[in-house]
DNA sequence: TGTACATCAGTGAACGCGCGTTCACTGATGTAC
DNA sequence: TGTACATCAGTGAACGCGCGTTCACTGATGTAC
């Protein structure tokens, strides 16, 4: 065919996608090229046209999972502020879809034993949330960037524990548990003037 | 042999131990059984007269790391409260050891993609877990148990971001940070009577 | 007391399979002359 | 205008390897007679 114009691009784009969905969703170490290739269309041999190995794939799906996700909070942040940023994250419907969720909480045991460059990356896109947040904490509350990881700590942990419990009802009360410390977090912060 | 009493029970309990330090440091998915095998000092074969299938080693392996966390659990909070538990818990030590800890910070999200059977063993855990530490919150707390489970799901959150960033400086603030959110929750759960 | 056999935890080689990775090749198009 | 060649994204088979799992065998001891 010799392909129009932006095929290569757009290969490239769909592997990233079907890498980043794949992994959030069964794990890194659990996720075979094969399957990743397949669903974005292609066959194994076309993968390293495109990456130079399995693990540049995982840092570059990662980054680009992580940067979605920042335009995503930017966006929920801007319409329903800080508490709506904790009702989406901690919502049945983020609960059961990892596959488009956040990567921190998919992923961030794995992410740790990744090599340096793509702890790296990650680094700072988790900087950049914190900022994010913190932005939205009140301008008088004492280390805003602090109390914005620990908030942003207690939404990951909760999502994964309500993950991993087998009980709906139980993994539901985990959320809400979870939403009202998050709320706490969030009023204390506003109340601790420096 | 014939080899001594208890011999193979021995066994058994080396390569459960072998296990979930493997698991906790390099994760299930990543981790094979050979490697188990020769960190118990058995061969391959040995491992099948012992358990049924990996499966079945990673739910006993992740049950014998929970219950001698909920023993160490008690420990530290009868010696020092639910103050001292916190700041063992988000501790550098903690963080840098991890086939030593905690079997959530270092396997939820594997877990969350186990067999109904494994997550079902695994939920009765968390649920102790967490009335273990609403033991240690006021008595007059609303819904000490809620608050209980959002302290865990805080701490477990805060260890796993500290363990995947790549500097030791930001990994302290964080674990700093969430020490702080986690003594706000407790303080707030015994401000808040019902 | 001596001997034949049962017991049993463990050995170590082998099985088929899917992994990450490599490579010779394809086939449609653009370019050179 | 026609033709030979370069380009390039992708195909699909193959590589060696480690995976989870199976199995024939070992060898020291206890038991039966």
């Amino acid at each position: 065919m010799r392909y129009e114009k932006g095929h290569r691009d757009a290969s490239r784009e769909r592997i990233l996608q079907a890498a980043s969905e794949r992994f959030r969703a069964d794990g890194i170490a659990a996720s075979g090229l094969a399957r990743v290739m397949k669903d974005a269309g292609l066959t194994n041999g076309a993968f390293y046209p495109h990456f130079e190995s399995k693990a540049e794939l995982v840092r570059e799906s990662l980054v680009a999972a992580l940067d979605a996700q920042a335009g995503q909070m930017r966006q929920i942040l801007a319409a329903d502020g800080l508490e709506g940023l904790i009702a989406a994250y901690l919502s049945p419907k983020h609960r059961d879809n990892p596959q488009d969720g956040c990567a921190t909480s998919a992923l961030a045991a794995e992410i740790a034993r990744e090599p340096l460059e793509t702890r790296s990356a990650y680094t700072g896109r988790v900087a950049a949330f914190a900022e994010l947040v913190a932005a939205y904490l009140p301008p008088h509350a004492s280390d805003r960037e602090a109390a914005a990881t620990a908030l942003l700590a207690t939404c990951i942990g909760t999502l994964q524990i309500a993950r991993a419990v087998d009980s709906t009802e139980m993994s539901d009360r985990i959320l809400a548990a979870g939403q009202e410390a998050a709320l706490t977090l969030l009023r204390t912060s506003a109340s601790s003037a420096t």
